[in-house]
DNA sequence: CCGATTAGCTTGACAATGTAAAATCACGCC
DNA sequence: GGCGTGATTTTACATTGTCAAGCTAATCGG
């Protein structure tokens, strides 16, 4: 689940291939979906690899400039991240907050342009869905 | 600037218009921009109407419920709020930070579908565009 | 006009989140 | 082996947002 391809993707980008940025990358590859930092170092401290939450701050930032991950826009809030390779966009539920991964219809950034005549150079167009889930659809109007 | 309206549409939503709710909605409307909690609590209280932070949030809350206001999705870290009356995008510039309005080219919610398939009900799109403002295109790479 | 009810405001404390600075450790290089 | 750089750890702190309880003031019924 954790190719050796991670060490050769963090040397490319300039980075030793630590310890604790493989146990990052490696449980957000296992585990999958959206999680905050601190939700990640409570995961790994579970998982027997405690590490200081500044070092997870700082990892998450390395190996998301470094491509490996991803900060999913769900509006304000805690940062979340994801291993993800293909560029994608997020639903975000709006009772139970459940965030839901969406394909985006081009598959690459970005994936939308500005209106011109504004002078912006654009690199990638987050979009954020807000609504209703499956489950949430079929419940009632209870808080 | 803070028409009389203000007062109308606050009860049209079942609240009153009291005088904290008022100056808050009067000073988006004067400011305009993006503004934090803690940022509009600051030029409140600089132009001699101190609100408490709380209440401040607890206006905040009320008005974007009802309509007056609109939490801007700028990414994660604090929440935006400004008095906004149509549906539009932001701009986000990687350099500086600047937050730019980008006109919804459909100007209504939803302005994009999400893929059918999943079975999300979609209220509304909120996009975010990454990239170098006007400003920021013509400097060179300085840090 | 007076009291009861309710919405709203205020206060204080607290938890979560993110950031900064400095010290220590580990690897690669000479 | 000693040095220098990058990475991790520790500590402390600022910011942001939330919770709970009490108080004020406006509204409504008498």
């Amino acid at each position: 689940m954790h190719p050796p391809a991670a060490e050769s993707r963090l040397h490319e980008a300039g980075l030793r291939a630590t310890r604790p940025r493989l146990a990052v990358y490696a449980h957000l590859r296992e585990a999958g979906g959206h999680h905050s930092v601190d939700d990640i170092a409570r995961r790994l401290a579970k998982a027997g690899e405690p590490l200081p939450r500044q070092t997870v701050y700082n990892v998450v930032a390395d190996l998301t400039a470094a491509g490996l991950l991803m900060c999913a826009d769900a509006g304000p809030g805690r940062a979340l991240y994801e291993a993800a390779e293909e560029w994608h966009h997020h639903f975000v539920c709006r009772r139970c907050a459940t965030i839901i991964d969406v394909p985006c219809t081009r598959g690459r950034k970005p994936c939308l342009d500005a209106p011109a005549g504004l002078g912006l150079q654009i690199d990638e167009a987050q979009v954020i869905f807000r609504g209703l889930c499956p489950a949430c659809r079929g419940e009632p109007d209870a808080a």
